[in-house]
DNA sequence: CGTTAAGGTCAACGCCGTTGGCATAAGAAA
DNA sequence: TTTCTTATGCCAACGGCGTTGACCTTAACG
């Protein structure tokens, strides 16, 4: 077996699998998002991804300690991506409005990954500069230490939990989403306003809004709720 | 096989196991819950679920169409148990509170079924219950329909996301858990102030902050956000 | 150019969800 | 009470899974 996993730094010899592929650890995390992508969170297995690669699939447990390990490192090249796709401007609440946006629709392309990775620390560099990023502008916005932290956590937890609820309604099968959808028709719509008064009074409102994301509008609330307190801190001279 | 599923209200011959045990919807989604938490979302299979009920795996394709049929009941188990334990009193802020912390507590309490039903529409009865349940606090605090239904919207997908998040945490193993936990000691806390500023001056306010949930205060802001709103219109005179 | 061990392959283990076929006893009908 | 039907249980099997240990092969270092 693959009794321990050699680090990408100090990997040597480049081996050519019997199908001629070399492999390496970018190699199987990109290939492992495109199956993903492709076939769905159940697409990916360790056999199916050796197919892919030419290699055999215990050849992954040289770079990985199992799938679990895969799963951290594709969690942070999605934060990479995230990051990727973001410019700081310096005002402080577009930042962050556009980096939670870049996070959650970094995650959403590729929703089989991010409902496998978005609970996870994974203490790889791309996730800890995006940390460092978001403390980054909060602190340099004004927020005192305890504030800022605050405020980050609130940030980057709402996001990674956006993420994971909206990528997890694209996982579905087409047709279990469909049928997930359809509910708001099929289900509510059709309750009697007797029973259920409110539901069948909001039916229309409801059904146009429940299958899109909530994300963006909590987002601007948080913001706005920072931004409120950072004034009043302001105003009391703090 | 089991061609085809029959309905618990129209389920006639109860007809017990080998084993004694005799079947229900009810039993069997109880059993699975128990397994959920005391061996992990790894735990429940449907050998070992049939292990448990003492009967066949097979069997349970009588009950339910497949894994993810009973998935939803779970879920649906889940958003009864948090209405069960809530209590209306009239304060509309107040309400939402309680109800968000209950559903919140209620999924964190089963957390393997938490992360495997948190982003499903059920459309089965307590969860229309809830639905209808928050729908009505709002519109009784006097939000007009469009604002309900997008507070309802926003409070809803808050709890469950976070539900989800939260829950994902629990289910790791005790030691993937440890190990992530441990991240914001051993990695984060020991990035040197010259390449990461932010992170190394609010080290310890990590620490002691990011091994908690962001929900509560996540969900203050939104109530808060929305009383805003709501005080924004009743000035108005709308 | 010889040695070493990294990095491949192979075969096997014990799980998994699900299905088709079959047996049996619960409950309706007589 | 007996008979009949069929709902509901059981069994055996399928193909797939992650992971492991033993084994080969060859790239790279001295």
């Amino acid at each position: 077996m693959a009794k321990k996993v050699v680090r990408e730094g100090e990997r040597r010899r480049r081996r050519p699998t019997r199908q001629g592929t070399v492999l390496s650890e970018r190699l199987i995390v990109e290939t492992a998002l495109r199956m993903l992508r492709e076939h769905g969170s159940a697409g990916l297995t360790a056999r199916r991804l050796g197919v892919a690669l030419g290699a055999d699939p215990s050849t992954l447990y040289r770079y990985f300690a199992g799938l679990d390990d895969l799963t951290r490192a594709i969690g942070d090249e999605l934060m990479g991506h995230a990051l990727d796709g973001w410019r700081a401007t310096g005002e402080w609440r577009a930042d962050l409005r556009a980096l939670g946006l870049a996070i959650h629709a970094s995650y959403l392309a590729h929703p089989q990954a991010a409902v496998l990775t978005a609970s996870r620390v994974t203490g790889r560099p791309r996730e800890i500069e995006v940390d460092e990023t978001i403390l980054g502008i909060l602190r340099g916005a004004g927020f005192p230490d305890q504030d800022a932290v605050g405020v980050y956590h609130a940030f980057i937890d709402l996001s990674l939990a956006f993420a994971a609820l909206d990528a997890g309604a694209l996982t579905l099968t087409d047709q279990v989403r469909e049928t997930d959808e359809q509910m708001w028709d099929s289900t509510y719509a059709r309750l009697p306003a007797d029973t259920h008064p409110h539901i069948a009074a909001t039916a229309p409102l409801l059904a146009g809004r429940m299958t899109r994301s909530a994300y963006p509008e909590v987002l601007e609330t948080l913001l706005e709720g920072a931004a409120a307190r950072l004034g009043r801190r302001a105003r009391r001279g703090g």
